[in-house]
DNA sequence: TATAGTGCTACAGTATGTCAAGTGCTAAAT
DNA sequence: ATTTAGCACTTGACATACTGTAGCACTATA
């Protein structure tokens, strides 16, 4: 019932929250706003994406640096362990590159 | 507001399903029953992981083989798409051992 | 002085995942 | 011969997670 802490089991749990692997790729992008990563990530909503973030920086992988508060100016960036998610990013890009020819399927739904 | 079908983009929404990660590196392991294959995962609850399967059918990654329907015995194991996914599996395994050190702490509610 | 933009939060509603139980049947154990 | 135990799931009630829209306090531009 445990994994006993498996990194790989942790690290899948973390990957698979929703919006986290779109947030990590746009910030590979470079230092963003958070408005403007909302429209580089493309459909998030915000309150999402602040949650997606605080947990983020909190495991250390984004640095959040606010370089005003009124008028607001943050920026969010990728620490080391974030950049290190791009041979994440690049190995899934491949993936789907090779494999997803047109758009996916609606997901069957869990009590249908 | 779309990414007119973006292989990446479609990648990612198909992997941070939850679980589906979970599943594919059970999988990777070799064929296995329904049963068992929660086991391996551990922690599906056997409605997702029908759904997730389903899903995984349908997209091509996975193969499902009905051995017998009474008593029932079934079968699910990768398809070739199903088993590149080796290498994005491997990247996360990669980056976890170099990155996550303990557990997780619990992910920050989204309305809080 | 309006307008648009910043970084968020609040709330209600919907989608998504979970828990426990159950089904119909058989192979192995008692 | 008769309990177990196991298979592959489904069902329905519930909890949690995410979404959409609005709004706040404020400034820089037009």
């Amino acid at each position: 019932m445990d994994n006993d802490f498996c990194p790989v089991f942790e690290a899948i749990q973390l990957l698979q929250e929703k919006w986290t692997l779109h947030i990590v790729r746009a910030l590979l992008d470079g230092p963003v706003g958070f408005n403007e990563l909302a429209r580089r990530v493309g459909g998030v909503n915000p309150a999402t994406l602040a949650s997606r973030l605080d947990h983020l920086v909190e495991l250390g992988l984004v640095h959040k640096t606010i370089h005003s508060t009124m008028p607001p100016r943050t920026a969010y960036e990728l620490c080391d362990a974030g950049v290190e998610l791009q041979s994440v990013v690049e190995a899934i890009d491949d993936w789907g590159r090779r494999n997803l020819t047109g758009p996916l399927s609606t997901p069957v739904k869990v009590s249908a």
